[in-house]
RNA sequence: GGGCAGGUACCAAAGUGGUCAACUGGGCCAGACUGUAAAUCUGGCGCCUUCGGGCUUCAUAGGUUCGAAUCCUAUCCUGCCCA
């Protein structure tokens, strides 16, 4: 399987394509938002659909711990359990080797986590790391890696991209057990160290993946630094594979990221900050630019200020909540008050900026402006 | 008119001789959030500050005391009960 390229930049290294995944054909480069517990928090896979959502990324941690993989299977799958009927990406874990670092133990062969839910120790190996996202019928599977914090000593860099390495070989073997059509990828590890990060590339570029994921950015280290990883490591990577930036980001990372060379990203962000209040919103002037999005403020609609602004949130957004005329003043209230909709309102909007962000790039490639 | 209980910061509410510019909620202000243990978390909210501290506060006015939000007296106000 490989992504099929529609246009490649003159300019950059930006490219437009497509994706053929079991659950549907995607144009890249593209966004997911983040469904980790089956669903992307407030929304139903409608409003995703709506806003214009692709694929939506779930995790194998979370689903592994709460129902629990099988359920999941009974279910028909994860598509059919949570009703959505695109693609979907499942992370493997290895997020939560980083970000559950305190209850967790890394053996050499997976690693053991006391669940965060009700303290019982549970062992992730990377061949059942890939069981579980087959279980959850997954378009596409992500190896088990470990991803290292920042900073991080060259020697841990090194110990974690090792095993990354031993762990995607094993998960590919896992994965060619079965025959069906979904794609695994595998991820480069190596901390902001050129020569780890080239070799963890030569190494998993030498199992052929379906895609290569870049993990262990945007965990700390400035933005310079995850482009100057980004220039090196894109470049050493096979042109017809997709390539996956796991994480990232700001919309103006995103941008910057398409530029090397990325075709798909996923990021907590437009759905976090959404439940805090915090909403992306173009700055002064920014639609008049080839890619608005990347010039956006955050407005954050708990403020006093807002409490009798009855403007929409941004005009020139084309989201439901903005469509819909609900207003700063009403969504502050919302807010305030704790009623449920405000996620849902708040969602449709974040996300939705960062889906017209990805139209936009793909646009950009297309007419040649990026 | 009589009895009882009260009046503390934006609101609610602790504190009842010194460690009190005053617990705690709420509210407000500011910030953070990057493959989601997050609708969460971190600061700040009398005035001034060279960040050592200084100054003015606990209904009002007096008083006791080395020292009062805390004790005493008077006044004003609020709630409940009785007439």
């Amino acid at each position: 399987m490989s992504l099929h390229r529609h246009y490649q930049s003159k300019f950059s290294r930006a490219r437009l394509g497509s994706l053929v995944l079991p659950h549907g054909q995607v144009a890249t480069p593209f966004f997911m938002p983040i469904a980790t517990q089956a669903a992307v928090k407030g929304l139903a896979p409608s409003d995703l659909k709506k806003i214009g959502a692709s694929v939506v990324l779930s995790n194998t941690y979370h689903l592994w711990l709460r129902p629990g993989e099988q359920i999941i299977r009974r279910a028909g799958g994860l598509h059919r359990f949570m009703n959505w009927a695109g693609p979907i990406l499942t992370d493997s874990g290895g997020y939560q080797v980083f970000s559950l670092a305190k209850i967790r133990c890394l053996r050499e062969n997976g690693v053991e986590f006391q669940s965060h839910l009700d303290g019982a120790k549970k062992f992730l190996t990377p061949e059942k790391a890939v069981q579980i996202q087959q279980a959850l019928n997954s378009d596409i599977i992500m190896s088990l890696d470990v991803c290292s914090p920042f900073p991080c000593s060259p020697e841990q860099a090194r110990r974690d991209l090792e095993r990354t390495t031993a762990w995607a070989q094993k998960g590919k073997k896992q994965k060619a057990k079965s025959k069906k059509k979904n794609l695994i990828f595998g991820i480069i590890q190596g901390s902001v160290y050129k020569d780890l990060r080239l070799r963890s590339v030569a190494e998993l570029v030498k199992l052929d993946f379906d895609g290569y994921a870049v993990g262990g950015l945007a965990v700390g280290e400035p933005a310079s630094q995850m482009y100057k990883v980004l220039d090196y490591t894109l470049s050493a990577l096979p042109e017809i594979k997709p390539r996956y930036l796991m994480g990232v980001g700001y919309p103006d990372q995103i941008v910057a990221a398409v530029k090397r060379g990325l075709d798909m990203f996923d990021c907590v962000l437009p759905t976090r900050n959404a439940r805090h209040g915090s909403l992306f919103v173009l700055k002064k002037g920014a639609s008049k630019k080839t890619i608005p999005e990347e010039n956006y403020d955050l407005m954050n609609i708990r403020l006093e200020k807002y409490k009798s602004d009855f403007q929409v949130i941004d005009r020139n957004c084309d989201c439901p909540t903005c469509r819909g005329g609900f207003s700063r003043s009403y969504l502050r209230h919302l807010l305030v008050t704790g009623e449920p909709l405000f996620v849902r309102l708040a969602t449709l909007h974040n996300v939705r900026f960062y889906l017209r962000l990805m139209e936009n790039i793909r646009r950009a490639i297309k007419e040649k402006k990026l």
